[in-house]
DNA sequence: GGTGTATACCTTACACCGTAAGGTCGTCGT
DNA sequence: ACGACGACCTTACGGTGTAAGGTATACACC
C-alpha cells in the first residue's frame, strides 16, 4: 500500500495516461481555436500526442465527449449560483453566465444547446439551478415557466451573439452585409445597426431585465401563480400557430 | 423566343429538370423522415433519382441547400405577418409560428438557428418582420431589443421542445430519465414534470405573454423608449383575463 | 444539313470522418 | 515467474462533402 506513484518514464512510458478531464479540455481548446466542425477524433488525438482510437478508451463516442465539454461549461457557470446573495441576483448571474459562454467560447457554444443535461455533473448543476428558483420563492410550476423563459432567451441570445460575430459552425464568409441598402430593405437597414456587436451586451441586459422584472412582480404579487395580462385573444394569433397538423 | 416548351421525353429525357425549390423540398422531407444528419448529398440525390453531384449544379454546396430549407420555413412563417390585423398580434403570431416549426419539423428545426438570413427570400421576411415592429409603434432601437428578446426565446423554446422530444440531431437514447429519483435531485424531480411535452404549449404561451406584455406596456408608456423598471416601477396592467394556464 | 454553345447530369477521385475489431505493449499483483 | 489488465495502437469499413472533368441532350443559327 505504500507503493510510490512510480510514474517515471520507463523507456516507453510516454506520458502519464490521459483522463477524461484532460481530453475534454484539449477538445475545448481545439474547438476554440479551430471551430466545432474541425474537432475530429483524429485531430484531437494528435493534439494529445495519441492515436484517435485511444480516446475511445475514455469516452464511449463523440457524443460522450461533447457531454464532457458541456460539463466544463457547467463548471464555468455554476459558481455564480453559489453564495449567500439574493437568490434572484444569483439566478440573473447564472443566465448571464450561460450567455457569457457564447462570448468566451463562441465556436463551442453550440455544444450547450445541442446536448442535454445527462451527466451527473450537469444534473447536479440543473438541480442547483432549480433549487435557487425555489429559494427565490417560486413553486415548481413557476420555476418551470421562468426557467424556460430565461434559459430560452439566454440560449437564443447566445446564438445570436455568435451569429453576429459570424462564428457559426459554418462560417460562410457572407459578404452579404447589404443590409446597408436602404432601397430594398429600409427597415432592416435601420434596425441592424442597433444589433451590432457593440450593442449586444445592452440588448441582452435589456431582455434579461424584462424577464426578471416579470419574475419580481410575480413574487411580489403573492405566493400564487400569476399570469401576465392577456388582453384579448386575438383570432389572428390562434389561427395558424400551435400545432396545425398541416399537410 | 416563340419556341414552345417542348419538354417531352426524347427517349432519354429522364424527367423535367430539377430546380432549387424541388430539391429543397425533397431535402426537407428527407430530414423530417430520417433526421438532420441523415441528409447527405448522396441520399438526397438518390431520393431525387439523380447522382449526388447533380445537386451541385443547382446549389453551391450543402450550406446553400440548408439556406434554401430556411427559405421554406420562411415561406411557412411569413403569411402570419401579412394582413390587416393589429401589428402586435401579427408579431405574436409570427413568433408562435417560428416556434411552431419545432413542432411541424422537429428534426429540421436546427436549420433555423444554424443559418442566417442571407437569401433574398429570408431577407425579405426579415424586412417585413421589422416593418411590422415599426407598424406596431417601435422605433429602431426598441425593435432591435424586442426582436432579440422574442426571437431568442422562440428559438430557445423551439430547441427545448425538440430536446424534450429527444429529437435532436444526435438522438442518444438517454435512458437517463432518472429525474424521478427524488433522493439525489429533489428539485429537478419536482420541476421536470411541469416541463413535459404536454405542458410545453402553455409554458411557451406564458413566456410569450410575458414578453408581449412588456412590449405593450412599453408602447403605452409613450413614444419614447422605456426601460423595464429596475427598482419597483411596477405599474401593473395586470388583469387576469386570460385562460387559466394554471399548472 | 452542319456546327457551336449551354444546360443538366454523370463519373471518378480525394481527403476526411466516426468507430468496430482486434493486437501489442508496459506495469503490477500475486 | 506469470497472468491479468489498462492504455494505447493498427487496420479497416462504410460513410461524408466536393473538386475536376466528362457526356448527352437541346437549341440557335448559318
Amino acid at each position: 500500500m505504500s507503493s510510490p506513484k512510480s510514474t517515471f518514464p520507463g523507456r516507453r512510458r510516454r506520458r502519464e495516461p490521459l483522463d477524461r478531464a484532460r481530453i475534454a479540455r484539449a477538445a475545448l481548446e481545439l474547438i476554440d481555436a479551430e471551430g466545432l466542425d474541425n474537432l475530429s477524433m483524429r485531430r484531437l488525438g494528435s493534439a494529445l500526442g495519441v492515436e484517435a482510437m485511444a480516446i475511445y478508451h475514455h469516452f464511449g463516442g463523440k457524443g460522450d465527449l461533447l457531454d464532457a465539454i458541456l460539463d466544463l461549461f457547467v463548471e464555468e457557470i455554476e459558481p455564480v449560483l453559489i453564495g449567500d446573495g439574493e437568490p434572484l441576483a444569483r439566478l440573473r448571474a447564472c443566465f448571464d453566465a450561460i450567455r457569457g459562454i457564447a462570448i468566451t467560447h463562441p465556436r463551442a457554444f453550440w455544444v450547450l444547446p445541442a446536448r442535454r443535461f445527462r451527466t451527473p455533473r450537469s444534473l447536479a448543476f440543473y438541480e442547483r439551478l432549480l433549487r435557487t428558483f425555489h429559494e427565490a420563492g417560486f413553486d415548481a410550476a413557476q420555476s418551470a415557466r421562468y426557467f424556460r423563459l430565461a434559459a430560452g432567451f439566454a440560449i437564443g441570445a447566445g446564438m445570436a451573439e455568435i451569429g453576429s460575430r459570424a462564428l457559426q459552425p459554418d462560417p460562410t464568409p457572407i459578404v452579404l452585409e447589404d443590409f446597408s441598402d436602404p432601397e430594398h430593405f429600409p427597415y432592416v437597414s435601420r434596425v441592424v445597426p442597433h444589433l451590432r456587436v457593440a450593442n449586444l451586451d445592452k440588448i441582452f441586459a435589456f431582455g434579461m431585465d424584462t424577464i426578471f422584472d416579470a419574475m419580481r412582480r410575480s413574487l411580489e404579487a403573492g405566493g400564487k401563480a400569476r399570469q401576465p395580462a392577456r388582453p384579448k385573444q386575438s383570432r389572428a394569433s390562434a389561427r395558424r400557430t400551435g400545432r396545425p397538423a398541416r399537410k
